[in-house]
DNA sequence: CTGAAAGCGCTAACAG
DNA sequence: CTGTTAGCGCTTTCAG
């Protein structure tokens, strides 16, 4: 309430020296001389002198947070996301602005728009669309961007992902192993990579395998619950319904599985499930079904340490970073123990800590 | 890439009249001729000119981001209302920087010395301890704070929380009227407001049935799953276990559930189950349990709002507000209707939508 | 109605 | 080693 603002101007009249020489030691950098510094230091703690991070900020031309934009904090696997991104960056002296932007190509926009005026210090995209989503602005205004969990393919830039086609082909194929030839997909659009690479997958594997896919047996549309559950239900209200199922995030997987229930049908017994991302709560299900999580913290990790490298100026060409996910055969792996790494799977699962989805 | 900045500065000399013209225009303060208006906008346009906020902020000598401080954004509980406010504070020009606290005083303080030092417009917290937290250092820059969840005594500032005390004293009476007198209690520290108000509505309502709480079937702790887990694992344990649970928050239902998973015990067969807060996934599970869900939306509305008085200037006393949870019978409201609110809740339930937890 | 000028708090040359 | 000074980009008196 005080609305005491100490100013470096303050401090130096305190010491009596110089701002330059106040900056100089609260900053640490250039020499000063140790009887010098030491009455600077003392007027600071005397004042209680804070130097004013807008000042600096504004002085340097650059903000010290980055900006995370994702469609949907709600999302567990965004949330894990946000939370090692946080994480590392607090770390690091960043600090994070949450945008979520709903999958609105607007909203993103507008954020994307909001962190160039804002000279954030660097952006953490997972872009609304492949093909829409532009940098532009943000780029233009000198600061770097990473993507994650997708790419944009207008502003090439830094990416991390999960390897989409390698462990929608394992979920696929464990499928088609147990014998199920009409296996119904409840998607993402495909405008976003996740979403593409899921489901081109998916027909590749069932074309591979002889099976000419059956777009009857197909729903692509927002990775939220209430799609998922809507899909499903669609799904078994046809002639030929599916015997199998794939979901490819984990909210489409809380949707199907809502709507299953409501028809009163049972996993595996009535239809057999293989889902993108693993939750915290997938134990405690009834279901068992098969799952493939992805390495969240490992994203996290390289996002971070690419944007870091941008940040200190790294001009490399943009690189694209695949990480394995880990397929659990049975949603219960901490009490039967039987998580099976993919063969190219080289990270260890995270599965009992954090969730998943795209 | 093209470190374009384009400055006030170009585009009035490109506009050829002086830069207080052209932030009066861009600002929209103080008259223009109609003329110069639009000359200086045509100059505004071809330049794409864009003021910058961070210039903006620093003559303001205040920015335009509220600091969001959570124990733990994974909480679902968190994880709603960080999405809920960032809406609201979007729609109102402000954006929101996230502070995981992970329930640590020292992370705490940092964070909220770094939202002084920042001049943030306003901060909305989740203090991690009642008594110890403090909001001198942001209150002292003039930063006006409002807490959601839980409250500081050290320095008041208004506060949205649910009423603990009514909700939980709900859950108890849910178990005590079907008889059971053993009702274990896995509860969060009560150094935190909602720890404490829970812990003591239990006792209480359990004092009133002429029932002397049994100190050996109360665990308490952090609200995390592992001490869910934990903690549930051990009340069974011993030689006279309860026959019914309480659990304080969602993340320790999980724990909870899973403990009890293991150990082979049915909800409600083997043992009656009563959790605070609402979880998307609670209809999937087979166990049955009241629930006692928060009004998550409400809650953000509040703060936000009461945050924008304050940032307006409001001088008013701190004010105390309490919502009210609502209380589910049955964990499947939207497949049996039978949504019963609690008598004094006027809030409608958002379960189906929201996550619950403190 | 418009321009000139004074900073907001800080850092970084540039002198001394 | 330390002080002086010139801004960073913007808003806002204060004159004209």
């Amino acid at each position: 309430m005080a609305e005491t603002t100490v100013t470096i101007r303050e401090v130096a009249e305190r010491a009596g020296v110089s701002v330059a020489t106040v900056s100089r030691v609260v900053s640490g950098k250039g020499h000063v001389r140790e009887e010098t510094r030491a009455r600077v230091k003392a007027a600071v703690q005397e004042l209680g002198y804070r130097p004013s991070r807008m000042a600096r900020s504004f002085r340097a031309q650059r903000s010290s947070f980055v900006g995370l934009l994702i469609s949907d904090i709600e999302n567990p696997f965004h949330t894990s996301l946000a939370r090692a991104i946080e994480d590392l960056l607090y770390a690091r002296g960043y600090s994070l602005l949450l945008c979520n932007t709903d999958e609105v190509l607007d909203r993103e926009r507008t954020y994307l728009q909001f962190l160039a005026d804002e000279r954030a210090a660097g952006v953490i995209c997972a872009p609304a669309s492949e093909s829409e989503t532009s940098f532009h602005a943000v780029l233009a205004a000198g600061i770097p961007v990473v993507c994650v969990d997708r790419v944009a393919r207008r502003t090439p830039v830094d990416s991390v992902r999960v390897n989409n086609v390698a462990a929608m082909r394992a979920l696929t194929q464990h499928l088609l192993e147990r014998g199920h030839q009409r296996i119904g997909f409840v998607g993402l659009d495909t405008t976003i990579t996740s979403g593409r690479e899921r489901f081109e997958a998916y027909l590749q594997t069932l074309r591979e395998a002889g099976i000419d896919p059956d777009m009857s047996l197909v729903r692509l549309g927002k990775g939220v619950e209430a799609f998922g559950r809507q899909a499903t239900f669609s799904l078994f209200e046809v002639s030929q319904p599916p015997t199998a199922l794939i979901t490819a995030n984990n909210m489409l997987t809380l949707g199907a599985l809502k709507a299953l229930q409501q028809r009163g049908m049972r996993v595996p017994d009535d239809v057999a499930l293989a889902a993108f991302d693993a939750t915290p709560w997938l134990t405690l299900l009834t279901p068992r079904f098969v799952v493939a999580a992805q390495p969240i913290r490992e994203m996290a990790e390289t996002a971070v340490l690419m944007l870091m490298e941008r940040i200190e100026g790294s001009a490399q060409p943009p690189r694209e970073v695949l990480l394995e996910a880990t397929l659990i055969t049975d949603a219960v792996p901490h009490l039967t123990g039987t998580v099976r790494p993919l063969a190219y799977a080289d990270n260890a699962s995270n599965f009992d800590e954090k969730g998943g989805g795209a």
